[in-house]
RNA sequence: GCGUCAUUAACUCAGUUGGUUCAGAGUGUUACCUUGACAGGGUAGAAGUCACUGGUUCGAAUCCAGUAUGACGCACCA
């Protein structure tokens, strides 16, 4: 059989993920083995694959795969969520090209199209994981509008208005004009932005004097209805008690004193704006002024606005700026910068708006959720430094705002039966609704045509909170068997970037109705960012395209490159040259496999002692290494256990042992060697598999005919064994003197092919259960024991062995003096500060035991090297 | 403004209770090596004042304080 020399990643990936799913592999159903859980972070449906997601999924793979190994019965639940605004904003621009407007259609027509663009591009991204290797048990894909998913929503939201935790409540919010809704605090990002302050002249009722007010907003001062001073503001002391006259509008408002007014900024006037400014709502309530809303929904002026009336806020402040020019009362501007807020999903500045809006108290809710992460550790944030900001915002919440002036998404359950504010009644459903507002109003002929629902929505996040429990149901039937087996979910692997949004939400849902915690690790990925250290993101366009990633590198070689580099929490900055290391990597281990699968085997010849001791060594790296990357996956340095894994195959497998045990070109191997090599390759396979699934799956299925039952993906991890450290440990001393003989080849311009002859004076007592192997690596004739030095050959040292090769004629001895010298120098400084320390009565006395024998040995060492190479140089002399 | 985290080789990063020859890895780079697994390879090498300044200690990349730079989070004064 003939093996391309090169492996490709296309002609083999799609062929094992369609076997691994035509046998169910990746579908978990209860039963007595202990779960592993993860649910994904939904992916909003209008998104596309990004590097973000390409990371923190091939993480959960790695998790899931390494789990089903490890004979769990591992359960990956994959899906989407809704993204009202994002969608929302989609289906409206995609009817617009239609020629539809969406306030034509009535909301069942709207979420008929709505539905349809779901349909049609929401499943894209998922499409997407399949090609990266994504194990995802498919049969429980989930979408958080799925009819059982809008269930667990609405029963979440008539319990907690029922616990008085939901409340209506009329106050300041922050206002997308683009998408026409509001949004939570956490849904705004406040953005630096270079400004004008500008200084406004407001004449003051029955005289010709004047103040000067400093503002970001000239348009907002057709909703001023005070002026207000510092009380303490001896300037002002002539103002109180007196009337202000706005510009252009002439309206006449009080001129009110107040300590919140900052003496020093601006001009220690400041205008009030009730309406349209937290803090002047504060104002208002306190001095109760008027509240002038002078915006339109989208931002535009209304009637307030006199002639600027249908202008958008941006537009106006230009023409405005000109008008109170002109009429001589702009005094002047000045650069300013300020912070504004904006809509983390349509960046449109946010506009504080004054409304009826539902909201979710959190004060009390919040509770478990501190207490679980930063008191019991019931649930864990890795890495840990994320517990403080944790903390920080989890101590500091305000209350949710949870509704949203969209269609798409679960509608509030709440209907109205009369105009009144308080005229309403929540319930799961309308017949429910009837009956609860016939009690209310004493009205027995009331029926649901006489109720009117809320026309809002509720926000994605009030869906996606409940996503570890409504995925198994476990909202509405808490008593069903799976919701029992899968929950608490085990890892959940996300950016930082949702870690209140999604995350802290999630575990107040998991304690506020299992009391249990929602799953017990929080593994947050860093953020993908590209050379220039900048985020990657869609508007950016700094993001390569996934998909055509994978066609260059392949899955594996890209989830290889993705995880060599990022630590946990911290920030992955991209390159492309990651890739095509783990490219690299994937072929490497198919040439490893290329150049056993092509060996002759025989069962008659014996096997060599340097075979057996070369598999000896590697089978004790391999325990060796199957701890430390035991070690890694528990501290999730994914990335670490990924490059343990990397050298021992490099390094150890293909560098070292398979360079011990292959035989003379051409020669047949025993059949005991052989074996046992295909037996390391297939451990070597296994704790691959996860971060490599298809080129593991594909020399896995090539080395031997396999059932289903013995592919690759459902196979065990190796067992761990005892390490056996001192193999370990002389095999390193034997590299070191393989090693000593190439660097002289190399100095010395030896080819390989040309044999050598290696003496060695042995003041070390080193082992010599290697030696076959040094004189195969380093193509050495015979090893022969001297009692001193050897004239007229080379030589190096390793601890105090002296090895010589003796090389006919051109020995420089000059050379060779220097050279000699220079190693004594080195360790005879080496020896002074080891000595030096040892002299120290604190340290020994200080010094833990065990450090102090260290540094006895290394002066003991020291010792003896430099009596060697003191010898050594007398006998050149 | 407050807080958190970072700063180690040309680049990206490890360095896990302060103690091995502890100053590391990968990439890149330099020199040499291609009939026989792999040039997506091999062998050997070069490369760093561990941001800076002090302090604690027998001993500091590691602990403490301050400074600088950067990233992120939170709050903001119109």
């Amino acid at each position: 059989m003939s093996i391309a020399s090169k492996y490709d990643a296309s002609q083999v990936e799609d062929k094992w993920y369609r076997y691994w799913m035509e046998h169910n592999f990746f579908h978990s159903t209860p039963d007595n083995r202990e779960p592993y859980t993860i649910v994904i972070p939904p992916p909003n449906v209008t998104g596309v694959l990004h590097m973000g997601h390409m990371l923190n999924n091939t993480i959960q793979d790695v998790l899931i795969r390494r789990a089903r190994l490890l004979g769990k019965n591992a359960c990956w639940v994959p899906g989407t969520d809704h993204a009202s605004i994002a969608t929302e904003a989609k289906v409206v621009a995609k009817l617009a090209d239609q020629g539809i407007k969406k306030s034509d259609l009535t909301r069942e027509e709207f979420l008929k199209h709505a539905y349809e663009w779901k349909d049609e591009y929401g499943g894209v991204i998922l499409e997407q994981l399949k090609k990266l290797g994504a194990s995802c048990d498919w049969d429980r894909t989930a979408f958080t509008m799925d009819p059982h998913m809008n269930e667990s929503v609405i029963k979440t939201f008539v319990d907690l208005y029922n616990k008085g935790l939901i409340y209506r409540g009329y106050r300041m919010v922050n206002w997308d004009p683009e998408a026409k809704t509001t949004l939570s605090d956490e849904e705004v990002i406040h953005i630096e932005k270079q400004g004008l302050l500008y200084y406004i002249n407001y004449k003051i009722e029955g005289s010709e004097d004047t103040l000067t007010i400093a503002t970001t907003r000239p348009e907002t001062i057709f909703g001023d209805t005070a002026i207000c001073i510092n009380p303490n503001d001896e300037r002002f002391t002539h103002l109180k008690g007196k009337k202000a006259i706005v510009p252009i509008s002439g309206r006449v408002i009080p001129i009110i004193e107040d300590d919140y007014v900052d003496v020093e900024f601006g001009t220690g006037c400041l205008k009030v704006t009730p309406a349209h400014d937290e803090n002047d709502k504060v104002l208002g309530d306190k001095h109760n002024l008027e509240v002038i809303d002078i915006f339109n929904e989208d931002a535009s002026l209304n009637s307030f606005g006199l002639h600027y009336e249908g202008q958008d806020r941006f537009e106006c402040r230009k023409n405005i700026k000109t008008e109170l020019e002109e009429s001589g009362v702009l005094i002047k501007t000045e650069n300013h910068i300020n912070k504004v807020g904006t809509s983390e999903r349509t960046k449109a500045v946010i506009e504080p708006r004054l409304s009826d809006q539902w909201f979710l108290k959190m004060e009390d809710l919040v509770k478990p959720a501190i207490t679980s992460v930063l008191e019991t550790g019931d649930v864990k944030l890795f890495p840990k430094k994320f517990e403080n900001t944790y903390r920080h915002w989890m101590e500091n919440i305000r209350d949710w705002n949870i509704s949203r002036q969209l269609w798409w998404g679960q509608q509030i359950p709440a209907y109205y039966f009369g105009d009144g504010k308080e005229d309403f009644v929540v319930a799961e459903t309308i017949e429910d609704a009837v009956t609860l507002s016939r009690k209310r109003t004493g009205n027995e002929t009331l029926t649901a045509a006489d109720l009117r629902q809320d026309e809002d929505a509720l926000d994605t996040w009030f869906s996606s909170w409940l996503w570890p429990m409504s995925v198994f149901d476990g909202v509405r039937n808490p008593e069903n068997e799976e919701f029992k087996y899968y929950y608490p979910t085990n890892d959940l692997v996300t950016g930082p970037d949702i870690l209140f949004f999604w995350v802290a939400r999630m575990i107040i849902a998991g304690y506020e109705y299992t009391d249990k915690r929602p799953f017990e690790n929080v593994y947050l990925t860093g953020l993908v960012r590209d050379k220039q250290r900048r985020k990657m993101s869609k508007s950016l366009g700094n993001s390569p395209d996934a998909l055509k990633l994978i066609e260059a590198y392949g899955a594996d070689g890209v989830r290889v490159g993705l995880l060599l580099s990022s630590a946990a929490g911290n920030d992955l900055m991209f390159d492309e040259d990651l890739c095509n290391q783990g490219k690299g990597f994937v072929n490497k281990i198919w040439n490893a496999f290329r150049l056993i699968k092509g060996w002759d085997v025989s069962d008659t010849i014996k096997q060599p002692e340097s075979s057996k001791k070369g598999l000896e060594w590697y089978n004790a790296r391999f325990q060796q290494t199957l701890i430390e990357i035991e070690d890694h996956f528990s501290k999730y340095r994914i990335s670490d256990a990924l490059m343990a894994t990397y050298k021992l195959i490099w390094d150890d497998f293909c560098s070292w042992l398979l360079e011990i045990a292959k035989p003379a070109y051409q020669q047949p191997m025993d059949r005991t060697t052989y074996n046992a090599i295909i037996e390391a390759l297939e451990n070597n396979l296994r704790i691959l598999h996860p971060f490599a699934p298809f080129a593991t799956e594909e020399i896995w299925q090539t080395i031997a005919d396999r059932t289903p039952e013995e592919a690759l993906i459902i196979n065990r991890w190796p067992e761990q064994g005892v390490v056996n450290a001192q193999i370990i440990a002389d095999f390193d001393y034997a590299s070191q003197v393989v090693s000593g003989i190439r660097t002289i080849r190399k100095s010395k311009n030896i080819a390989f092919k040309d044999q050598i002859e290696l003496h060695v004076v042995s003041n070390e007592n080193a082992s010599s259960d290697f030696d076959t192997i040094i004189a195969k690596l380093g193509n050495v004739s015979e090893i022969a024991f001297a009692k001193a030095p050897l004239e007229g050959a080379l030589s190096f040292r390793v601890k105090s062995n002296e090895y010589f090769i003796p090389l006919a004629g051109a020995i420089d001895v000059e050379a060779e003096v220097a050279k000699i010298e220079e190693e004594l120098k080195y360790t005879k400084g080496f020896l002074m500060s080891v000595s030096k320390k040892l002299s120290n009565e604190r340290f020994v006395n200080n010094a833990p035991e065990n450090v102090v024998s260290i540094e006895r040995q290394k002066m003991a060492d020291a010792e003896a090297k430099i009596e060697a190479l003191e010898k050594r140089l007398s006998s050149l002399k």
